[in-house]
DNA sequence: CTGTTAGCGCATTCAG
DNA sequence: CTGAATGCGCTAACAG
């Protein structure tokens, strides 16, 4: 008698090679569809003789599993979604490394969607997203429409929110307070002795966040004529050249702050055009990562943010909770991580 | 009689509620499942009426398509793969807002992948992401192993290789010739008189056929000692000041020309540092997008590549294949777009 | 225009 | 340790 899971009839039309599937490579081996799978998946519950027979017949038909079957059969995709507003000059590009490191090492896929600092196209996003039924997302920032916030708790997954705080996150929050930050620059800066300020953020919300924190924290100290430029995102050389013409056409600051480091290095530029000496005629501070700003110009400061840390942990938190909800149940995890960040200054580079 | 296409049991576990279906919306609806379907699909083949209920019934149910379903069933993901080195103070981020812009609106989904200059980890996610059985492949370069080769060539998928060019393309080619910035950059620079030459690339398979070439070409106009320092990818702004300082200690070059940007800043770096006046006592030279270089630096000369085009073009040649693989069938496409590149001198920029 | 039937390729669940 | 039956949620291909 025929075994029960050979296929229905071979195919038909020689050129339209249907795609090798397992029962093909289980016909080869000369076992049972059922054992190549657990032979793939889980080689601990297999005989090492009948393990070798089904490597073999997967080596001899090019067998590639199909995840979308494996996915709707066992409800877990091997996806992980992450959503940012952009990745140009992006100041997230070692979280993203590192997350992906960590999670492709443990056999994860990444879905990359890019929201252009808007929450509705994020919104968009996730609802196309979640329609891949992810096995955990990944968003930059805590601001999102309500609507997405109702399909990511319905949805059931671990949702990672990073690169900033809340005290009502949607489930893990990785990241650290922008108001901060905010706070921090004010108060170092006056230390320093600075009192003329200048602002220039692009409008991005926790570029914009951060400065209006630094101006009110400059207002607390009475420093109230700070004259602060907002541009459009994403931040371009281009835009810090302008923030800084326009910023000087109605003031002189000791110091001008940025809400970037790709920004801070256009005002650098528009500077240097201008025959400015920088730090002496006006001093510059961005926000970043060592990497993209102090190096370039020792004249510059920035806050340094640690976004490796951020990509790892995120990557650490998603893959022990996939973990617990595969059974190895340990207690609930309430991940809230304060990455904090760096005041890094031109002397101290 | 009891619909056919109802489910054979209702949930019984209270809390453990199935995601809903298509066969709920179906019953709320009041139609059959495959009309749903197609009101979501192709609603051009479905009474106005009929769709109005449909996509009422899916409000109130909060349907979310199962993608993994959908594609099992029809062998369409929806889904692009786009393998790159790294996203690190990446030369291919305009690349790949292009390409994914012009794929959002199409309704596709991009899988991301980072191979770290290697080609055998982008075997290996070659082999992991044909898996996930997707519609299309981007790949950045045109030196693969021969089993990446083997494997995308039997997935009988579209297949972009972009920022690059090659006589023995898998399928399409969206790029430009390294070989040749080489000759230009060298060709430019001799007719600016530059006589004594040093250059700085770091370890990318691109970057230092770029710089081969020049180094070549520099040859064959008779000026042969040229020191050429190579370090580790990806580029970092200290790998620049470290190759400047490689190059500084065994010779004095007119100047110095990088295998990209990032390296070219990190060169302006220490030679600020060192007290060196760029381009009077040493010019130096980029590669890469005018945003990253010339505008920080008025000094800095570079090569210009329009990475927005690159992904653009890949986009339509996608979506173009794609529509044509769905019965649109016109003629067979044979994309090969030579994309070019600009040199920009500071005194044009 | 709408409904019915029959899988897509795999993993879960239970038998042996 | 291995095998058989069943269905995940959806759509192609036909019927009406």
């Amino acid at each position: 008698m025929a075994k029960k899971y050979e296929r229905k009839q071979a195919p038909v039309i020689a050129g339209a090679a249907k795609s090798v599937t397992l029962i093909d490579v289980a016909r080869v081996a000369g076992v049972a569809p059922m054992t190549v799978s657990r032979a793939l998946n889980r080689p601990e519950l297999v005989r090492s003789d009948t393990q070798r027979k089904v490597i073999e017949a997967v080596r001899a038909t090019g067998y590639v599993p199909n995840m979308l079957a494996g996915g709707l059969a066992s409800s877990k995709s091997h996806l992980v979604a992450i959503l940012l507003p952009t990745i140009a000059n992006s100041i997230f590009s070692d979280t993203v490394q590192a997350l992906m490191d960590g999670l492709t090492t443990s056999g994860y896929q990444t879905l990359l969607g890019l929201t252009g600092y808007s929450t509705s196209r994020e919104e968009a996003l996730v609802e196309a997203i979640l329609g891949r039924r992810p096995d955990g997302i990944v968003l930059a920032g805590t601001s999102h429409t309500d609507a997405t916030i109702e399909r990511l708790t319905k949805a059931k997954i671990p949702v990672v929110e990073i690169w900033d705080l809340t005290d009502n996150p949607i489930d893990m929050v990785i990241g650290f307070s922008h108001e901060k930050v905010g706070v921090a620059v004010a108060r170092h800066l006056i230390r320093k002795g600075y009192q003329r300020f200048g602002i220039v953020s692009v409008d991005d919300p926790r570029g914009l966040r951060r400065c209006e924190s630094l101006k009110n924290e400059l207002a607390k100290h009475g420093i109230v004529d700070t004259s602060f430029e907002v541009l459009p995102a994403p931040a371009t050389l281009q835009g810090g050249r302008e923030g800084l013409t326009r910023i000087l056409a109605s003031s002189s600051p000791e110091i001008v702050v940025c809400s970037s480091d790709t920004l801070a290095q256009g005002v650098l530029a528009e500077a240097a055009s201008r025959g400015l000496n920088v730090p002496r005629d006006v001093a510059v501070m961005g926000f970043g990562d060592l990497n993209t700003a102090a190096h370039v110009c020792p004249a510059l400061s920035t806050v340094r943010v640690d976004g490796a840390t951020i990509g790892k942990n995120a990557a650490e938190a998603l893959l022990t909770r996939f973990a617990a909800e595969s059974g190895y149940e340990g207690e609930r995890l309430n991940v809230r991580i304060d990455t904090g960040f760096t005041i890094v200054d031109r002397e101290s580079a």
